[in-house]
DNA sequence: TGCAATCTTCAATTATTTTTGAAATGTTTG
DNA sequence: CAAACATTTCAAAAATAATTGAAGATTGCA
């Protein structure tokens, strides 16, 4: 199940307040979808409609989540390339900000997330391909024509992926 | 954590014994990229390589998996239109095999599990917009790009996704 | 129609994932 | 260099998700 967003009210008169919220929402679904945990999605989606770097204790506090949690999350998304830091002068903390080009986002994590489980796949494939191979039944046919598709697949998603990627064009 | 496969070893000597265990591993991990279920997984990879229709008891049997485990996990792959029932005569169980067009089985997945979730996405995306028009702040223009990019992101899935399933030609 | 076989459902259990909170590890500056 | 600040890490707790098992519903056959 999703959940949407619930978090302490921004008590700042000056911003975009239940804009925050909606941005929040829609992210926290969004992330839930490539499998991402809820933290994850509520950080994005409160540095999203942000024009103005945030520290991560302040993320922490508007979220009402732990610092070890805000911590996780931003690594996470570091690790995506869906966050960027910025330097403020006179401030010793990291302040974060949203990488708002999606297609950016959307390879690295094609590549980091999707691909290495494909490199994987095309090994056991063969390993199926060898034990095939090596099998005395009646059906070889079938299996043969099974173990075609799964290559076929493997292959067509290989080449698919990273061109959809490209496609993306924000 | 994506496990492997682990199950009951088949004990009939005439199958294909060690490629059934490598393609339950197989399909676990593949499902789990989709966010489904183990069991849903596994129950797929044991008919992939089976030419012949298996009921759910011996599913059940085969996989370790509870009765209930079975059935909830079937009805799933049938809403996914990833396996098909056929009438065995003589037998009132009824029996399943693998669909194995990739391309049908990937066509209803998007239809039934992003698709919504892009419809719902465009709704939240009208709402931010409205609230950014009744808002009275300077950086007005950063909220209309961010909003923008949104839009873009979701119109571009709504055409990419579908034309993904066409190109998957298997 | 009644019975046995088959299948579905769902509350309770078990397994897994995420979050918290606090201790450990850096880092900067007075 | 030490104190204050900032961040990471990780074991324990909390939240979620998946599985079981048994009760109930359904189906087909005698």
């Amino acid at each position: 199940m999703i959940r949407g967003a619930s978090f302490k009210q921004n008590t700042e008169p000056t911003s975009a307040g239940n804009l925050e919220v909606e941005s929040i929402d829609f992210f926290v679904r969004m992330m839930s979808i490539l499998g991402l945990p809820r933290s994850v999605g509520e950080i994005y989606g409160l540095l999203y409609f942000n024009s103005k770097p945030l520290s991560m204790d302040l993320i922490s506090s508007r979220l009402n989540i732990s610092i070890g949690s805000a911590s996780q999350g931003l690594k996470t998304l570091r690790a995506l390339k869906a966050v960027r830091t910025t330097y403020i002068p006179g401030d010793r903390r990291d302040h974060y900000s949203a990488e708002s080009e999606f297609r950016r986002l959307f390879s690295t994590f094609l590549k980091d997330e999707i691909m290495p489980h494909l490199e994987s796949a095309e090994d056991r494939i063969r390993k199926m391909d060898d034990e095939i191979a090596s099998l005395q039944v009646e059906d070889k046919d079938f299996f043969n024509i099974r173990i075609e598709k799964l290559k076929r697949l493997t292959k067509a998603s290989k080449r698919l992926l990273p061109l959809l990627a490209k496609l993306l064009k924000l």
